[in-house]
DNA sequence: GTCTATAACCTGATAGAC
DNA sequence: GTCTATCAGGTTATAGAC
């Protein structure tokens, strides 16, 4: 309940800057989409956060929904196709496999509500929001890699696509358990850039040993 | 939106049998919780698939907030403790490893709401209403287990807090994302048995070749 | 024990002043 | 562009009949 409407708009934020409070309503938007979903998310928190009043929130986007949709426009679209954009290359499997982890890993560092907001989205509206065939396709291409990999010997028998799915959960788990997990780190901040460099350096470690012949 | 409140209580559950409408009730309560978390989640919508009218759930519970921590306690309070056991046994490191992996698959398997109630619990309501420290608790058990097979040298060097968080993605994630996931097996139902024990299958393998020296 | 009806409250969305 | 005031609709929770 961050009521705290604190109306710092002259420090941060220039007051009457169209842009500024847009890109602010999108900023705080995307925090409370992700923690909440959808439905659980009050516009008056969004604004609170923001430093607006609620009515600017349908000034710049018509409705609560729209709002919703435009969040997720921002976050998936980019991500989505870079990993698309990795088929192209046709690297080696293990290569292939180690520069998918990563990419993925880059996004959901550089973005840590992505995890979140992709889920909550399937659970809670069935992907009614956000269909795009984005997101099986990129456990498709995961699969693909693996697949190569077992043709070539590299990769231990294994099926495709329950791995793919199980890699992704080793990845994104971290962001999404992260108010269940913090506590085992008690002196270090989850999301500062030490701790996720190692949960990079960790989960490629262990899903390339876990998966090679 | 299930606003159909088909008063079919004559076949499946006998009128005015308090134990079954309770039961019901707490059963209906966790698919929602489970799926829409503390907030979202609307009486109207438990009393619909219950087949029971609203007034029945403060009846037996006393408020939302209550049925919620009810439904919480029924689903944790077993899984955690058979977990916490298991360190009694002290068996060598990799097949404690194996014998955790499995029980906590067990636990998934056999209520595929676990990993999305906790998840959602910590995420949107920061563990207000189940600290236990039994969540603490099993990431733990897990990470000394790791540590024990690197200190016997059949485990290779990684940090055991953050793989112990990365294998529990990969047990969890399958459930958790499974309305992102479902269309990559349009065949098969990815609640059913055999899925389920391909999931187990193949988690175990990839984490026991993941962290294997 | 179960239902219907309703009270008290909250939230998304809009109108209109500045 | 931004705010205050307000309405309509929906939600939790309770009262009281059966």
């Amino acid at each position: 309940m961050p009521s705290t409407a604190q109306k710092k708009t002259s420090s941060t934020r220039p007051s009457r800057d169209a842009e500024a409070t847009k890109a602010a309503i999108l900023a705080a938007a995307e925090k409370e989409f992700a923690q909440q979903g959808l439905e659980a998310t009050r516009t008056e928190d969004i604004a609170a956060r923001t430093g607006v009043t609620k009515a600017m929130i349908y000034y710049y986007f018509k409705s609560k929904e729209d709002l919703y949709v435009a969040v997720l426009e921002r976050v998936f679209a980019h991500a989505f196709s870079a990993l698309n954009d990795l088929k192209q290359h046709h690297l080696p499997p293990e290569e292939a496999l180690e520069t998918f982890l990563r990419e993925v890993l880059k996004f959901s560092c550089h973005n840590t509500n992505l995890a979140m907001l992709m889920f909550l989205e399937g659970m809670q509206n069935k992907g009614k929001y956000y269909e795009r065939a984005g997101i099986p396709g990129i456990y498709k291409a995961l699969s693909e890699i693996l697949a190569e990999g077992i043709a070539a010997g590299v990769f231990r028998p294994l099926d495709p696509l329950h791995t793919a799915v199980n890699i992704f959960g080793a990845c994104q788990f971290y962001f999404m358990a992260r108010e269940n997990i913090k506590h085992l780190w008690p002196a270090k901040q989850l999301l500062g850039k030490p701790m996720l460099e190692q949960h990079v350096q960790e989960v490629v470690a262990m899903v390339m040993a876990g998966v090679r012949a």
